[in-house]
DNA sequence: TCATTGACGGCAT
DNA sequence: CATGCCGCCAATG
């Protein structure tokens, strides 16, 4: 799998995300068959242009501890983030050091491996002949 | 080629 | 429940 197949498979996965539903980077990354690139699942988002159609809800996705990841002090996306989530309804808290925290037994979406289309074909034996 | 980085995960303290 | 530390793996300098 390339890394365009790779972003692409990620963009897919975060498409499938409910409204008013979050998972974790980790968990698109074992949807994907990758369960160890959590990272670059991150890393697949921050590409996404707010251009694209259909749009990709990159705000359900957070941080396996249910948090918001804060992006370096000086950034604005977790603020944003936050908003976006607030904005479909998804209820954001606040810890006592300024975390942003999303409750996972309420708003986690964690859908088993295999379950959801992850928009690439995995092990397709295309028996398609002559016809 | 080696060293560092990063929208992370999981376990230990 | 908050912090610290180590493991992961591709992209970058």
């Amino acid at each position: 799998m390339d890394s365009a197949e790779f972003h692409d498979a990620v963009y897919h996965v975060v498409r499938q995300i409910p409204a008013q539903k979050v998972t974790s980077y980790g968990h698109i990354a074992k949807l994907i068959g990758m369960p160890r690139h959590s990272r670059h699942v991150g890393q697949a988002l921050k590409f996404i242009s707010p251009a694209v159609q259909p749009p990709i809800p990159w705000q359900r996705v957070i941080s396996s501890a249910g948090t918001i990841s804060s992006r370096g002090p000086g950034t604005s996306g977790a603020e944003l983030q936050r908003q976006e989530l607030e904005a479909e309804g998804v209820e954001v808290t606040q810890t006592r050091g300024g975390e942003l925290k999303v409750d996972f037994g309420r708003w986690g979406w964690f859908p088993a491996p295999g379950t959801v289309d992850t928009g690439v074909q995995l092990a397709d034996h295309d028996d398609l002949q002559d016809t």
